[in-house]
This record gives structure tokens, sequence and C-alpha cells, in this order.
DNA sequence: AATGAATGAGTTTTCATTCAT
DNA sequence: TATGAATGAAAACTCATTCAT
């Protein structure tokens, strides 16, 4: 097992300097980093508790329990992404490449590497099979606007002779399903780092990537 | 009497009929099923002694302890999938999309959906700050030669003319990280079930992806 | 947020149309009704407090701690029901079976059914092992003096050749312990109800059954 | 509060001298005792498994939670009393007043003064609003049998020309309340200890009064 | 006087691990 | 080897009480 740690608290203030307006948000912030990190059963209330600069009694002043916390963790996390995907893409008269990368960058953003809520889809991934609720709710406001997003996008590329594409749904698939498992991944392994590379730069190869493929065309 | 949950033992047989020397593999098969699935710190012990047909005074004769388990389970698992690539690279004449493809089929099939081990990279994943060994292993021993697996055939496309790539280093961790993911990812999220999509359409149609992206070349 | 139980406040009204002088009344009120119903150890101060229209906090203002407001609850609630039993016994001249029925009456007022602090015996009765003060203040200030009242008005019946009874203390006792054991039962399990029974009924029956017995007397 | 207490544990032998097949029905004596002095709420874990001479998780070894013992206890507790009610009532030829006699004697010595299980109504009736279903399981299976009891014992007595009764339900009703009361009062306040009345005494005198009340018949 | 957020001491509950059989 | 009842250390949770406002 891992050694123990000491955990920084986030707010180390006299506790009434601190507005009590700030406590749920605070617990929240200290709970999602320390799920992320360790897993939902890992995680001790207690380590909440101290990351938030609180004692364990006063998570139960806010949440019923710690699967609660879980709970408002991911949907407080989750702002849906892709709702005004519409408003987008019914205007655009652009280029398609450019469209896709318009996509990838929105998401990037949303739940890629800087952002606080960056690490939600790996804790949801590992979290599935104990709370399937939290599974149902990523794929239904997350995952599947996005997938549609993609194919609408692959679609209008197809549509102006931008796009060549076998298998719309297939590859609207591969798409997702790289970029989003990239993400995820990027929150454990960081080759990348290892080798020097930056972030931004994997974005951008990633859309090359999809977009011209590695083969030469003369 | 306090209940319990119902786990379906892997091996049912009367267990006068099953060889003694088999209850080590048979206690790691079934921690790694469920290990994978609900995580190690969500797993009891006696849900892994169930699995196996045994009791959990047994685990003990041959583990020294529950982490201990999960160790030799990672450790039995990650048997190093690309130790040979040098043989193949040295050797091959053929195309480099060939290649490539071999390199995909190879990893898909090690690591890939079917296999029993295809969860253990997310398992490591979602271990990895509490053990950071298994990281340190993966890493080691499946990552890296990966990584450099991949490198070696875009140098080897370049050199023969086929690839078409900007910066190799950038263009492999591209590759690993979104093929990585993705199997990852599979775990969790099948929206690709959900679509009617096969895998071995999605493992093609990604190297179709990586080969030719989507641009439409007149 | 954790949710809370519901209660409907004793005190509804807008707290500054509340005389404060009230104050410590209504959560003796609220806190007894509590008591009775759940238990001393089952029952929340928080509960008290919110049925009291109060925060919890407000009741240590007027109160010690829980503790405190049991006892206070049980000793203002048992203001002394026999005390006068030895001027109405002296001057009374009538019918011994109308004396008793004037007990019993006076006893059923007191404590009987419809009163608020109907409930008193009941909630000494299961606290009588945890504050054994509560059972000895209830034993010496209730029930001795009935038990007494009752012996007296057995004699008086007999020395006036009304009651034939075989053994006086015996009786006495039986006769308060039923009626007792009634009251304190009828808070619980209503099997009268449950057969349409009104409770005049039941105690006009109770009064004739120990006066006249079930005995046909040609 | 109480002062703090030693318990006596029930047995205190080294434990692997003790048959495993006693456990649970130790842990139950253990916390019938406890519930019924003190109550559920009251009742720590720690002195149920104190008493039973285990330590808290054995309790847990064999139920689920702290209520799931209170449901055992009282569940196990009562073994229907009156079911053969039909039978006795069927082929009796005998006087009622001696029958009258025998279904007292049959309640006392089922839920009464010595048997273990003398506590139960006392424990119901102090838990019947935090647990309804125990008290409707005793109402049903306990009380509205015997005042079914009762009520055939009256009639056959009416029937007979023994027993003059006004009215037979709200007399049924009388008689059961009544005893059951005295019954359950009987574990807390013992006034007729005090007064050095001898439990046989009290129910043969509870059946006289009934019978005869206490008017003269010259 | 009144508040109610926060506490912390205590209680329930969990479960990896042991050990007599 | 294998067992599985029992453990005990640690975790989750409760809630009477306090105290700055």
């Amino acid at each position: 097992m891992a050694e123990e740690f000491e955990e920084t608290p986030v707010k180390s203030g006299p506790r009434w300097q601190r507005k009590k307006e700030d406590r749920p948000q605070e617990i929240l912030d200290a709970a999602l980093e320390l799920f992320v990190k360790q897993g939902f059963a890992a995680t001790k209330v207690s380590q909440i508790a101290r990351k938030a600069g609180v004692t364990p009694g006063t998570l139960y002043v806010y949440y019923k329990n710690k699967e609660a916390i879980l709970q408002e963790v991911v949907m407080k996390a989750l702002r849906p992404v892709f709702y005004d995907a519409d408003k987008i893409l019914g205007k655009y008269k652009g280029s398609a490449v450019d469209l896709l990368f318009i996509l990838i960058e929105k998401w990037w953003d949303a739940v890629g590497g800087e952002s606080k809520i960056s690490g939600v889809p790996k804790l949801i991934s590992a979290e599935a099979s104990n709370f399937p609720q939290l599974s149902d709710f990523y794929m239904k406001s997350i995952l599947t606007p996005a997938f549609n997003y993609i194919r609408l996008v692959l679609e209008y590329g197809i549509r102006s002779g931008e796009f060549m594409v076998k298998n719309v749904e297939v590859t609207a698939y591969a798409i997702l399903s790289a970029f989003h498992g990239a993400v995820l991944d990027a929150h454990t392994f960081k080759i990348g780092e290892a080798n020097g590379i930056r972030v931004g730069e994997f974005r951008d190869m990633f859309h090359d990537l999809i977009v011209h493929g590695i083969l030469n065309k003369k």
C-alpha cells in the first residue's frame, strides 16, 4: 500500500475567516482531487476533510454520506459541454477541417488537460461498475452528444467534399474513442512528458493525424 | 444471518476434482476480474475467495496479503509484448502500412478486447497513484517499448518514402495515446456497442484513420 | 445537502409573534411528545428544537443538556394527583362503589387517554433503568399514593359492608396494576380502536368489571 | 445519564471451548436482556458483544446490523402462544371460570414474570413507533389471538349461564388490556414487591377479581 | 436571547487477517 | 493444505454540545 501522506489543506486560514457559503464547494474540490487520484474506496473521508480544512463531521453537515459526495462531485463537474452544438453547426459556413479543430479544442478546454474537471472521466471510468448511475449519466450527457457532434462534423465535411470517409459511424467512434481515451489516459501515464512533448503540441498533432493520416501523398 | 453478495465462482466443479496446483492461478484469475471491474479497494478478499472457489483463509496460504495478490496479478499478466520488436523489425522488408497494421493487431491480440488481461491497463491506470510500482513497471515494460516500436515503424515508413510525418515523436505519442486510451476506454464505455459497431471493425477503421486520415485527396 | 426528517412544529406562527416567556414550555411540550413516542435516546435534540420552532442552540439557553430536559419534562408533568386523597376520603359519606368510580375518573383525567401527560408513565417505564431517579420519583409521588388511595377505598367499602375482599393489599395491587398497565398500554397497542371501542366505554367497563366481576349472580 | 456499568459476560470460558453453534443465540440472549432494560437506542453494540462474550465484530458475522438483531430477538421470542386455542376450546366441557384460569395461566407462563421473553412486550411497546413492523407483528400474532381467545371464553361462559356480561367486546378488551398492561408494567414498577406481594398471588387475585369483582353479594 | 455551522467524542460498521482445528 | 469463525484496527457515521456572531 502506498505510504501515508500529509495532505496540504486547500484553505488554511482560521475557519471563521472563511465564508461558510464556500464550505460545500471546498469539500467537493478536495473530494474530486482525491477521488481522481486514489479512487472512491481508497479515499478516506478524513482525507477529504483534512484537505478541505474541516473535520470529518462537517462533511455530514452538507452531504448525507461519502457516496453523496461522489454523486455531487460528478454532477456538478459535468456541465453539458455540447448542448450548443446545433447552434454552432447550424450557421457554420467555413471549412470542415477547421470545424473539427474547433470541436477538439472545445472538448480539450472542457475536460482536457488543465481544467479542474479533467479527472472526472477517469473517475467515472474507474467507478462505472460500482456506481452505474454515474456511467449512465456521463454516457447520456457527454459521450453520446460528443459522438453525434463528431458525426455531424464528418457529414458536413463529406457534403462539402472536404472529407472522404468509408463509414461515418465507425469513423466517428474511432475519433471519439481515441481522443477520449487519450485524455483519460493522460491522467495516468505521461509518456509524452517523459519525452518532452507539450500538451498543446499533442492536441494539434492529434488533429493533424486525423485529418491527414501519415500516408505520404506525393 | 448477515447476507452476502452473489458471485459466480469461476470454477464450480467439486473441489476435489480440481488439481491443487491450479489453486494459485484460480485465485489470480478471480482477483484480476474483480480488481478490474471494481477496483482494488472495493474488492473484498472474501469475494475473490468465493469466485476462486476457496475460503478466505486459503488466499493467505498462497499470498502474503491482498496487495501481494494485486502485484502478482499484474506481474503475471504483463508478459512483455514487444520484446521481439527488434527481431521483427530487423528483417522486415514489406510495406510500412502493413507493418503498422501488424503492430496494431499484435497489441490488440495481447491486451485488446477479448484477452483475459485486457483489463490490466485499466486496473493499473486506476491504481497508479496508490501503487506507483505497478505504474512504473507498466511504463517500463509495456508503454515505452510500444512507443519505441511505433517510432521505429514510422521511421521505417519515412525512410521508405511511404509515410510523411511532421514530428515523429509527437506523432508516435499521438498514435500510442489514442490507441491505448481507446482500448482502456473500451472497458467502460461501450458507445460502439450501443451503435452496433463491432470490435474488429473498429480496429481496422482505427488503422485506416491513422494511415489515410479523413481528408479527401481528389 | 444532507436531508433531515420532517417534523411538524408545535407552534408554527412567526417567531416574533410568540412570547419569549413561552419558549421553555414550548420546548418541554415538544420534548415530551417526542420522548414518549420515540424514547429518550432515539429523540434527537434537533428534532425537539424543530418541533418547538427554535434552533438547537436555543435549547441550551434554557436547559443544561438533553437529560435536564427529560428531568424537567417529567417533574413538571407529575403534579401530584393524590395529595388531596385524605381530604376527599376524610369527609366522604357516600357509596364505596361511587368512590371507586371517582378515583378511577380522577386518575383517568390526570394521566389517562386525552391529557398531555398521558404518555409520561410510558416514558418513565421505558427509561426507568437508564434514569432511576425518574422511576423513584414516580413511585413515590404517584404509584404509592395511588396504591394507598385504593387500599383506603377498599377498606372503606369493607367497613361499610359494600365490598367483600379476601386480601386488601393484593387486591389493591391488582386493581392498580391492571388499570395503570392498561393506561400505559393504551399508548401503544390500540386493539380497542381496532375493534371500535371508545375510551369512555373502556373506563366504565373497567370499573364495572372490578366491581361486579363477570360471574352471573342469579 | 446513568453511570457506566460493568456487564458480566454470560459466558466466560475460553472462546474456543464454547460451541460455535451457540454464538447466535448467545448474542440474542444478551441483546434481549439489554434491549428490554435500556431500550434499543440506548443499548450499545459493544455492550451486547461484551455480555455475549465476543467482540463487536462478531455480531456482524451473524447479523447485518443492530436493527437486524432487534428483529431476530423479537421474532424468535414470539412463538405464537394461542394458535392452539381452537383445539382447547373445541372440546372443552368444564366450567368457564376454570377455562379463564387456564387462559391466564397459559399467558402468564408464556410471557409472564419468570420466562426469558417476559420483557418482549415491554420492548415492543417502547419501540413500537420506531419499528412499526414489530408492533404489527406483535398485534397480529399475540394480541389479536389473545383478544379472540378471551372473547370465546366469555361467550362460552355466557352460553353455559356461568357469566353475565354487558358487552362482550368491551369486557374482553378490558380484561386483556388490564392483564397485558399489568404484565408489562410489572417489569418496571414493582409496587407489589415493595409491599411483599408474590407473583402467583397476584395472578390468582387477578383471576378472582375478574370473576367475582369486589362487590359483596350477601 | 437566539442562532446554526462546526466540532469531536463516541458509536456503528467493515473487512483483511489470523489461528485453532 | 485448507478452513472459516473470530478478531481488532480502522473507517464511516452520528449528534449533543459549543461558540462566534
